[in-house]
DNA sequence: CAGAAATCCTATCGCATGATAGATATTTAG
DNA sequence: CTAAATATCTATCATGCGATAGGATTTCTG
């Protein structure tokens, strides 16, 4: 396909990922049409199918590309987290890396106005499978929550195979994402007209003191 | 249109409709095409739009039917909810109407089979806002919120009008969402091959002892 | 049992979609 | 500089969609 020689094309090939990262972020893969991404890209429609061979073949691409950005900004978190566990630390260490992270995937996602469209990407992708779903749910969702689920485990003085615990990593990953997949209507609800900083504080207090019920609990 | 008069259409009619709102239920408005509902429920195309005028006319009589039901099943805990917050209860009261809420609502959102289809709907009109979006805000959301958020400002002993209660009403029915909207990557998640009442209780004792911790924290 | 009203069907329209054919333009290699 | 490889374009295809036209059938009214 492509990939090799002639280096022009490379910068299409961006181009074309870009407006369908936007697309695919806004609309569903079937909803998103591949003239509007081509338009978008300054390309004609048949230079989709020449790079990326098929409209899902551009999905599946994106959801790479996705999955590599979040990767260079969530890896040092995740890192430091695991390293914790390894080193047997105590309840209390296990939730401030729990608030670290949460809030780290709170800005992450609710932040920026690019990353918006990934997230929303794949929040659609793992609730309803598609082309993407593997990739996502192994590379970003299951090693999510797992670490989650320790640190929770660790926090709750409970064995870190406890179901339980991968319960209450789902039920926070999730809360998470009412601001995130329910933005609209969370704003609504809230009277806000956007998430600033201001409100992304209120957000990331209310999750800590989440958190900090998680470990005092039980 | 109809309504009145001949009864024989009435039973069509509810029989598109069932087969509406599971084809609007598993797809999205887009998605779900006429011909499919129209199969399923053994009329021809045009008798939809004889009935219901449009595909998007069709859209919100499903809006307006998954209304009514979810009011039958929710009104009277609602109700009771309510007056134990006009009769200025206390703190633990207050939790002890939260964990009936949200019990109900997760028996409700991921028990039934038939409901599951209607929660999806509500969630991606919700989520992603299309022609039956005021409906299922004002008649499910907001109210919904309201009365969780109030719960929860009475449980932590801080003003109904706060909006931190508000944003914990969002965090924990967004956190009910994980096996519900999530319920596909959640039976992943805990190797779970379907939610039966051994899986609900264990959800409903993690939901519980949230509504503990929202109550202890502040 | 008529005749009118309503319900439902077959056939088709117009449109948007993803994909392809085939010609043209651009880039690199020798 | 030329020729092959690569990249892009215009024009078109086949398909599936929501909707409608117009006629047949069923159901109620008197």
């Amino acid at each position: 396909m492509s990939g090799n020689g002639y280096r022009k094309s490379e910068e299409t090939r961006q181009r074309i990922l870009a407006a369908a990262l936007e697309a695919f972020g806004s609309s569903s893969f079937s909803e998103a049409t591949t003239r509007q991404i081509a338009d978008a890209a300054r390309v004609s429609l048949p230079v989709l199918q020449y790079h990326f061979g098929s409209k899902e073949g551009l999905y599946r691409a994106c959801a790479e590309a996705i999955v590599e950005r979040y990767r260079e900004h969530m890896a040092p978190i995740a890192t430091r987290a695991r390293e914790a566990l390894r080193s047997n630390g105590t309840a209390a260490a296990a939730r401030k890396h729990l608030k670290v992270i949460a809030g780290a995937l709170a800005g992450f996602l609710i932040g920026s106005n690019e990353v918006k469209h990934w997230a929303h990407f794949v929040g659609r992708e793992l609730r309803e499978p598609g082309p993407a779903f593997d990739i996502l749910y192994e590379s970003l969702w299951k090693p999510g929550v797992e670490v989650t689920a320790r640190l929770i485990a660790r926090a709750r003085g409970i064995p870190e195979k406890d179901p339980a615990a991968r319960i209450h990593a789902l039920l926070l990953i999730s809360s998470l994402l009412a601001f995130q997949s329910g933005r609209k209507i969370s704003l609504r609800v809230m009277q806000w007209s956007k998430i600033g900083p201001k409100e992304l504080a209120m957000i990331r207090s209310a999750l800590d003191a989440q958190i900090d019920a998680i470990g005092g609990g039980a």
